[in-house]
RNA sequence: AGCGGGAUGGGAUAGCCAGGAGAUUCCGGCGGGCUCAUAACCCGCAGACCGGUGGUUCAAAUCCACCUCCCGCUACCA
């Protein structure tokens, strides 16, 4: 780390990667606003000035293509998607110091400022390339707006990739054969001329960047590829007439591309924070620009952090480029200050796959509201299960199996005992003074948060104040103050003073992770204040003497609960899974939506391993609390078998018995629900179609 | 193919950058305790040759080299 520690006495701003305005946000992109509004709640908690801004990302060809099909002007289809992230945020505790987004006025200015500055710096250049044209639209067709042939792989592919073949990027003009999609007409490859930025300029810098980056390993081990190789001029300009007008050309359709204003709209949230509140409450020059201005170049001089605040970047990992090598040379091309760090999160997966929205594989944020649980439930988890740069997967259960133990049993259980048996016994806190060793752990508490801040290490800050409340647990119980108050008043008031300053500390500590939570438990012995506000001196003032009932603070989660939401899970992972090759399940399958055959054949030895016999359903019960899982006896002739099958939603399980099917009998048993499942019943296709016979084969028969 | 990240008791996870006694925590298993507290809480036990091989070192989960297997990135996907 090159850096001073923090905190320091400059102002930071904390900024999230901004959500693109074109589609819902599932738990993988929660993990990274409530992991950058965590840090900066602490790093304020510190003492450092922070803004904590974003803002949703409108332009670019998706919005674009979107917008189109739903016979809107992308705007509209934006701003509507804008107005939905305002809402989602703060309903998961994330509160933006401001929320903008790229198409407003400040970002518009500011990125065209960003702009001309290079090209007053000569970054820029003009070359000519060629670009798909529709001739009956009479219109450029940039990115998506072009499909057509891999020429690498004969798939389909779109835009500049081959996403269903090799995945290889392709440059413009690369793609066979192209068609149109606004006329699914043939387009036609013309000669256009392009604006491009000349990151070959920054290099020497970008690489003197990199070893003084801070932040998560892999946002400044990834790049290293490409800041070491040679730097590729980035295309700054689409033939669109959605986006930022490329300066000076207004009257052209040429704007500039999505990355150019995405990341600008960092200083423009945090310069319009700075408008609203004032500038000598929060100046956004002094930590964007270097010492109140631009100073712009090709080199950075290591006395301007002197001169300018922390910039710190959570974004996801599949944005490191973008963050460590177009946007650092941006910047420094426009004269501004530098990233101090860059956080970067690994994935959210389900069963080690990561999730895909196209497919529908994913908890979306919605999904877990509707579910009824508290959004600080949801914080603590994805915060500390794991550090912030590693992948991780979602699991109900484990959800519940933390949130029930390390919620509802340590820090719960500890405040509410220690807060009630205050209140009980002496109305409020006992008046002594708090003992040498508790202060003592409370301040190892508060190092260990100071420390977590400045290493950037989220897990940490959000772990503290469970692990302070695991020592408040183990101590009431070694003092047993409920024995002390008979036999020992004034040691039963020592004990239960600890207990109190140390619920306190829990409030201060737990705030950043679960901001509402800490609330309600300040709220429970403190009148006054919010422990928002406060700092961790705080943690080691004494309580009111007086203060009321507590309440419990968390309530367990239900397995029935978990198991609803386990099911529904596993449905649609499933599809997803059937979805794989871009099937679609259901009504009008065309040839084009059906999984390729496999190619890989096997041998008939291999064939002969399944052992696939035909059997009669005997009884058919229905499992309770599954949407479709069945339990089944099923006649194979020698034996009759426990087999479940997710057939409930197709099938009338009236009429099930007597029927014939078809089993793979030497499957590995399995326990569904609870039922052990001894086989396994074949059947077509996601509504699970069972598979009969049209003769009289009796049970038992091998199928060959 | 190149690059990045990972592999730690039955499951999950920390420690690794700055090498050092018994490897952290949570769930699960077994055995106790307590009754202030939400079937909560506390204590104890069992369970890991820290992916493999070699190297550096008085000392390696940690540093180095090679290998195996997983995940991801490769310029629109958190």
């Amino acid at each position: 780390m090159s850096h001073e520690r923090l905190p320091t006495d400059r102002p930071a701003v904390v900024t999230v990667g901004l959500p693109y305005a074109n589609g819902d946000l599932h738990v993988g992109h929660l993990r990274g606003y409530v992991g950058g509004d965590l840090y900066a709640r602490a790093l304020r908690r510190v003492g450092q000035q922070t803004a904590f801004v974003c803002g949703s990302d409108m332009h670019g060809t998706p919005v674009a293509v979107n917008a189109a099909e739903q016979g809107v002007d992308p705007e509209t289809f934006a701003l509507e998607w804008h107005e939905q992230y305002s809402e989602r945020f703060p309903a998961f505790n994330v509160e933006f110091d401001n929320y903008g987004h790229t198409h407003d006025e400040t970002n518009t200015e500011l990125t065209q400022a960003f702009v001309s500055t290079w090209i007053d710096g000569d970054h820029i250049l003009e070359r000519e390339i060629e670009v798909a044209y529709d001739p009956e639209a009479d219109r450029w067709l940039p990115d998506r707006y072009v499909e057509g042939t891999c020429p690498y792989c004969g798939e389909p592919a779109r835009g500049d990739e081959c996403d269903e073949g090799c995945q290889r990027h392709l440059e413009p003009g690369e793609i066979e054969d192209p068609t149109s999609t606004l006329t699914s007409n043939e387009a036609e490859y013309r000669t256009r001329e392009h604006k491009f930025l000349r990151l070959s300029d920054f290099q020497a810098y970008l690489q003197e960047f990199i070893d003084r980056l801070d932040g998560t390993e892999n946002a400044s081990n990834q790049p290293r590829e490409w800041i070491e190789g040679e730097l590729q001029d980035l295309c700054i300009t689409r033939d669109m007439d959605w986006g930022i007008d490329y300066p000076g050309s207004a009257a052209d359709d040429l704007v500039l591309y999505v990355w150019v204003d995405a990341p600008i709209e960092y200083v423009a949230s945090t310069k319009q924070y700075s408008e609203r509140v004032g500038a000598e409450t929060y100046d956004w020059e002094a930590v964007w620009k270097v010492g109140n201005e631009t100073r712009p170049g090709t080199e950075w001089n290591k006395e301007w952090f002197e001169d300018s605040g922390e910039i710190i970047h959570v974004i996801g990992r599949d944005i490191i480029q973008h963050h460590t090598v177009f946007w650092p040379a941006m910047l420094r091309g426009a004269g501004y200050n530098e990233p101090r760090a860059v956080l970067a999160t690994g994935f959210v997966g389900i069963d080690g796959k990561s999730l895909s929205t196209s497919r529908n594989r994913a908890i979306w944020a919605k999904e877990y509201l509707d579910a009824g649980f508290h959004p600080d439930l949801f914080r603590y988890y994805i915060t500390t299960g794991s550090g912030l740069e590693r992948d991780v997967d979602f699991s109900w259960d484990r959800f519940a199996q933390r949130v029930n133990s390390e919620l509802v049993g340590s820090l719960g259980n500890f405040c509410y005992r220690a807060l009630l048996f205050a209140h009980r016994n002496y109305g409020g806190t006992p008046d002594t003074a708090v003992s040498e060793a508790v202060s003592e752990r409370i301040e190892t508490a508060l190092d260990t948060f100071e420390d977590g801040v400045a290493a950037y290490d989220i897990r940490t800050i959000g772990n503290v104040g469970i692990e302070l409340a695991d020592f408040g647990n183990e101590y009431i119980q070694r003092h047993e103050p409920w024995n002390l108050i008979d036999e020992d008043p004034e040691k039963a008031a020592q004990v239960i003073r600890d207990c109190v300053q140390l619920t306190k500390a829990c409030a201060v500590l737990v705030q950043p992770v679960m901001p509402a939570k800490a609330t309600r438990l300040w709220e429970q012995f403190e009148e006054t204040g919010d422990p928002g506000e406060a700092t961790l001196e705080d943690a080691l003032t004494p309580p009111p003497s007086q203060f009321g009932e507590p309440a419990e603070l968390f309530s367990q989660v239900e397995d029935d609960h978990i198991a609803d939401l386990n099911e529904t899970l596993r449905q649609r992972v499933a599809e997803a899974s059937e979805d794989d090759g871009s099937t679609e399940t259901g009504d009008e399958a065309t040839p084009a939506d059906i999984e390729p055959l496999e190619d890989d054949r096997i041998s008939f030895e291999q064939f002969r391993d399944l052992d696939v016999r035909v059997g009669e359903i005997v009884t058919a019960e229905p499992i309770e609390d599954a949407d479709e899982l069945v339990v089944l006896e099923v006649d194979l002739g020698v034996e009759t078998r426990q087999v479940v099958a997710g057939i409930k939603q197709r099938h009338d399980l009236g009429t099930l018995p007597g029927t014939r099917v078809i089993v793979l009998a030497n499957m590995e048993t399995a326990e569904l629900f609870g039922y052990e499942s001894d086989g396994m019943v074949l059947a077509a296709g996601a509504e699970a179609d069972l598979l009969t016979t049209h003769g009289d084969a009796p049970p038992g028969t091998q199928v060959r």
